[in-house]
DNA sequence: CTCATTTTGAACTGATCAGTCCAATATCTT
DNA sequence: AAGATATTGGACTGATCAGTTCAAAATGAG
């Protein structure tokens, strides 16, 4: 019966997502907010209830997608260790192709949010699990196909190299540029095989 | 002649760095570095020019606090891997012996500022780049002393090991506790050794 | 003691902050 | 066409922001 919404939700927390990821939350007015998502104060806080709620959300569907993304990689073909190669490199060519060497909203969020805010935190915590749950699968077929060792436990091998994938993106904020940080994915590579 | 100041630069700037640590450089408002260093607000921009400018003395020190905490822990005796070891649980340690989970103010300046912000980026790669140089050193006593692989050069091995120890940091923003981020650096030193 | 000099506290600035409010608008249902 | 209802833009709120100003206070040198 009413007027209709004349934008997406999704659309709108898409658009938060990629302010959220250019700025950090506290340096992100709402101001910034309203225009990019195109809509008006109003409308903004009629659909989410503030700013604190539009990060959660924003962060949420990050998350979503994120996820899927990582299980469409799990159908790709290929031993262990190069799908585990593609996945970093991915990893370090997406902040590298942004002018702004954006990272991961679940890390920039555990570090800005993680110690105040329980439910940021609980989201981000989620999401890196994910992730370490993916690098996990890629490095058991590659034990299974023998392009990993199995010296260690894949879980465990994971964790490390999650870690030092987090790592690298912070590196990457104030790298020069690329070479050493696609050299470390080299060594870490080298170890694992 | 004048009037002389009743507080040390350096004191200040150690508040100041409390202060960061403790919430990032937008999330903290003048008046609260007036509260942290216990100066007025026109002594602290008599001192410094602005908040911008108090940032950057705050990482310039800690930067200068931080080598020299490094290059003295290479005094220590003992095998490599043992000071390696060492240096990881300590970091792991002393974030979690506060109770916000406070980090290296190297990586919160990285992460929040070193896209916008050359200075700062300078500061924080300096810090980043001694850290990796410190964990160089000690695995090159490993490989020396034999507890430590030489299968890779050191310093490749360092800016892995550099990475994952700031990647731990980030994690350990939102983690449970520290079990999962002390097997993580059980594992690393499994794999270097 | 007194002058020159600097620090200091407190009040103040205009800008921006997150969030509210409401009348005007637009739509669906009947 | 008409009424019920939700959306929308824009003006508005008080609070807080970073930074300035200035007279009063405090000190060492002469």
């Amino acid at each position: 019966m009413p007027r209709p919404r004349t934008f997406s939700d999704e659309a709108v927390v898409d658009a938060a997502i990629e302010q959220f990821q250019g700025s950090s939350f506290s340096a992100t007015s709402t101001e910034e907010l309203c225009q990019a998502t195109g809509l008006s104060r109003s409308s903004l806080y009629n659909a989410f209830h503030s700013k604190s709620q539009i990060y959660a959300a924003a962060l949420t569907r990050y998350d979503e997608r994120m996820c899927a993304e990582r299980s469409g990689c799990l159908e790709h073909t290929g031993t262990g260790r190069d799908l585990l190669e593609e996945l970093l490199r991915d990893s370090v060519q997406r902040q590298f192709a942004t002018a702004d060497r954006r990272t991961c909203l679940a890390l920039a969020a555990s570090m800005e949010l993680g110690a105040e805010d329980p439910e940021i935190a609980a989201i981000a915590r989620h999401n890196l699990q994910n992730f370490t749950d993916t690098i996990t699968e890629l490095i058991e077929r590659g034990q299974c196909d023998g392009s990993i060792t199995s010296e260690l436990p894949a879980a465990d091998l994971a964790r490390m190299v999650h870690a030092m994938l987090s790592g690298l993106q912070v590196v990457g904020r104030v790298a020069d540029d690329d070479r050493t940080i696609q050299a470390t994915i080299d060594t870490a590579l080298q170890l694992l095989c």
